[in-house]
Order: structure tokens, then sequence, then C-alpha cells
DNA sequence: ATTCTTACA
DNA sequence: TGTAAGGA
């Protein structure tokens, strides 16, 4: 409305609906203490600021980090930048190990699957 | 209508 | 996190 107004200002109901997730979701975030949005009375404000903060939850829930590995990482956001960075490099690894264990099972899955596979057909094969 | 808290699944 | 309940 007014020129340089509240573009930096949010309800809990319009970052739900731009980043597609509940207010439930952003509460709950709040209650973890990784969101700490001002409050008019009971209700919630955020700037800019928290909606930073949020995109960054997000990313790193993409990324499949933990509430807690986040809100570590957050927690650094003002003060230690430098340790900040430490963190993030450490978790990444962490992550990053996590995942090639993974997909290294998921390869033996898979071949697992194949040999099986191919011993079925081929006594498909000698029968029908 | 919207948000808030609490509590349970 | 969804959902329900009871208020503001």
């Amino acid at each position: 409305m007014t020129p340089q107004d509240n573009r930096d200002l949010f309800a809990i109901a319009d970052l739900a609906r731009e980043f597609g997730i509940s207010t439930r979701a952003i509460r709950f975030y709040e209650a973890k203490g990784l969101l700490a949005p001002e409050r008019v009375g009971a209700t919630r404000v955020f700037r800019r600021r928290d909606r930073a903060r949020l995109i960054l939850i997000l990313r790193g829930k993409r990324l499949g980090f933990s509430l807690r590995d986040i809100s570590d990482y957050l927690s650094l956001y003002d003060a230690n930048r430098t340790q900040q960075v430490s963190l993030l490099i450490g978790k990444v690894d962490e992550r990053l190990a996590s995942l090639e264990t993974q997909l290294e099972d998921l390869q033996t899955t898979i071949s697992e699957l194949k040999e099986i596979k191919k011993l079925a057909d081929d006594r498909l094969d000698k029968a029908g």
C-alpha cells in the first residue's frame, strides 16, 4: 500500500503459501528454535531475516539434514561466520559419506535383484 | 476468517 | 507434522 512499506513483513500464512508448507510446520520450526519471529500480541510477525532462515531450513531439509543439524548451523548465523563454515563443511562431509554408503547399499541390492531376476527368467525359459 | 496453544497420533 | 479442540 504505502510506497516503501511492509514488503519485509510476513504473516505465517504468507510464508506457508510461498513455500508450500503448512503453518504447523513453521510453528514447529519455531518450537525447535530454528525460527524466532517477532510477536505483535500473540501473533507471529516474520521479517526478511526470518524468511531467509526459513529458506535455509527448507534447503537443509531437502538435502537430508536433520532439524538439529540445521539448528546448529543457524545458531552461528550471527556471530561465528568462520565457525559456521567449518560446521557446514563437517556436516556436508558427513552427509556425503552417508549418501555414498546408501548408494553402495542400493547398488548391492540392485545387483542381487537383477541376479534373482536372471535366474528366475532362466527357469521360465526352460519350463515354459 | 485467521491465528494461537495444547495434546495426541 | 496432521488434526482436533477451545479461545481471542
